[in-house]
DNA sequence: CTGCATCCCGTAGCCACTACAGGATCAAGC
DNA sequence: GCTTGATCCTGTAGTGGCTACGGGATGCAG
């Protein structure tokens, strides 16, 4: 499939950026991508604005916005509406949440951490992570 | 409802090990809690046992297990069955799981915060977000 | 004009819950 | 014994962000 001058299957846009094929699809539905024209035969034929928005789509995505964020920040980011601030103000909610994840993860890692290492350690009796979940926290 | 001696309605030992109560259905639905005794009623009679149990579920999924590694887990605590090995092999699996993911939010935390610094930075003319995100990355 | 890659749509599954709706049961007060 | 109101019951559907099907149509090279 050529898709004629600046035309796109799903396909070759799914592999142009890297995002799965089904996943494309999933965001027209989901109103995040506009639906694109169709051939004759009902497939879509996508334009290079399609595969910038895309893009845009997957490196917030890769940030971990999630797709109301996107939603959002799409619509800023529209020619003639950059607002800066609005923009800032998703960012830093995000970050902030992301932080927030971070110390959880953290404590995580520091809890299981020195309890397997007590398992590979001297042989003791018991098991030191069944003794942890089983004693209160 | 008070339950007899030993007897505990669902609401109690939902109260009791801080899950909420629907997680606790949930969970004998999926097999992870044996279900309980009745009442004439038909309403559930928990024991001592289970909240043991529940309150070892808790603590793991605290600690970001998954729920077949608990189910894998609760059968090597039972007794006679105790094997370090098995237990801190999954300990050790979910331990640099939980490094991954860290490893990935601190990548996420750093971008993040450096572009929100750029933004509440001097008066820049674009918005650094949104050009971070139409960039390829 | 045949064959095969690619596309279409719709639906269901993943994880670990959470939130209902619409009804039954329990225990206490009168 | 009866009412009241809290608690309980079952079953189903929703969350986020995809992913994976099934059963068919289309596109294009040979």
């Amino acid at each position: 499939m050529v898709m004629g001058p600046r035309g796109f299957t799903i396909g070759q846009l799914a592999a142009a950026t890297e995002v799965n094929l089904e996943t494309v699809r999933y965001y027209e539905r989901i109103g995040l991508m506009p639906p694109p024209a169709r051939t004759e035969g009902g497939h879509r034929a996508y334009e290079p604005a399609h595969v910038r928005r895309i893009a845009f789509i997957r490196h917030a995505r890769a940030l971990g916005f999630g797709i109301e964020d996107i939603r959002a920040l799409l619509t800023l980011a529209a020619p003639g509406h950059r607002s800066c601030a609005e923009v800032r103000d998703i960012a830093s909610a995000h970050l902030s949440e992301v932080r927030t994840k971070l110390a959880h993860l953290t404590r995580l890692e520091r809890i299981l951490s020195a309890t397997v290492d007590q398992c590979s350690g001297a042989p003791t009796p018991a098991c030191p992570v069944l003794d942890m979940l089983d004693a209160p926290m």
